[in-house]
DNA sequence: CATTGCTTGACACTGAGTGCCACCGATAGC
DNA sequence: GCTATCGGTGGCACTCAGTGTCAAGCAATG
């Protein structure tokens, strides 16, 4: 339902749309703060109308949200390309980069993704829609992982704790990230993040005889 | 603010409303679905008003999650009068035991905890909502961490990830303990869960110097 | 009996989200 | 050139969550 990235004639229009929205969403949400402002107020700024508002984006969280959010699939995608015999840590910290990536590569993005980190940390909905998704994450995650280590992720907690503990890692560094203080670099704040999980992401598996 | 456990006149008048309500709710919404069910329905089977409602629950959501999330003060008492020799891992096992205590001893609450979880977990608003007061177990579990540890929560990524770890593995015993095919005690599940992240809690600090 | 305090119910209101229909522009077929 | 069709859009009305306000009801106290 996605492979229609590029039919160049009409798609491109949608895309347009999406981003005039978007981006006059982010920009109301992060500077008036997110319960304030009405999607009248967006929709108003955007020069579209509210139905329309609500054909491209499933809710107000969801503008917000899918900023940061709209890479499962590449995750999924590089997790399963690294090397099988590559610790389990080592391989969900290259998966979950893949998001961070972009915002390391390009400053002037990089700012406005902090603001969007920062607003939704700051926003019990936000924040609860993001979890929202990262439950999703974390599921095929799981499935993902439960591959690579052959696994039954019906008997085994480890594939779904696994991707549950990367995810945390993740959720970490977002937000020690955020405050954007100090030059914290994305790689460093992921590197600390992982060391703290690894012993368990790469224990020896003894899951199920714990009893 | 919950102080007033036992003002006996007007209080219990006012905890049979909400327990009124609470069952009333739990009830339609087990059976028929959380987005079916509307607050009026809810309050025609109280047989109360609408307004009455939200005088006591603060959203549809909250009735459900408040269930099962309404002891987040125990479990921070019990962690800090764990011995402070003892491990993380165990001090936190302990800790999380608390709101499942009960369960684990009378199996007649024991199944509506059981209902009420697999409707959590179903529903991705109910869950998102779980997943925020988990939030905020995490943030006192840490500030607690942080105490018993030494470590500054602000430098040091361990109190929080610990603490996330830590409810990571009681997601996972829920999600494991609500399907009900078979007699799967909690204890033993919440045993299998912590040895899964048992390595990472009780690893040896290595945190700061990890770049 | 009057007052004070607490709880409730009723009403109105905002705002999110949805269904429906009419409109508009572009493309394809006659 | 006219028309049927199709995707996108705007407008409208509707449901439902959640809040503020006010007028009772009802207990305890003077």
């Amino acid at each position: 339902m996605r492979a229609r990235a590029d039919n160049s004639l009409a798609e491109r229009k949608r895309q347009l749309v999406a981003d005039e929205l978007r981006d006059a969403a982010l920009m109301l949400l992060a500077t008036k703060g997110f319960d304030v402002v009405t999607v009248d107020d967006i929709v108003a700024a955007a020069g579209m109308s509210r139905r329309t508002f609500f054909r491209y984006f499933a809710s107000k969280e969801d503008v917000v949200v899918r900023f940061l959010a709209d890479t499962s699939a590449d995750i999924i995608t590089e997790l399963a390309t690294r090397p099988p015999a590559e610790p389990s840590s080592v391989a969900l910290r290259h998966a979950l980069w893949v998001p961070l990536a972009a915002c390391n590569d390009h400053p002037e993005h990089s700012e406005r993704a902090r603001v969007v980190v920062r607003l939704i940390l700051d926003t019990p909905a936000l924040h609860a829609r993001w979890l929202e998704r990262q439950i999703e994450w974390r599921a095929e995650l799981a499935a993902e992982l439960a591959n690579r280590s052959g696994l039954d992720p019906h008997t085994d907690p480890y594939p779904r704790m696994a991707a549950g503990m990367a995810l945390l890692a993740l959720d970490t560094v977002l937000q020690r990230w955020q405050p954007g203080d100090d030059e914290q670099h994305l790689a460093k704040l992921m590197d600390q993040a992982f060391a703290v999980v690894a012993p368990a992401l790469d224990a020896p598996a003894a899951s199920p005889a714990a009893g």
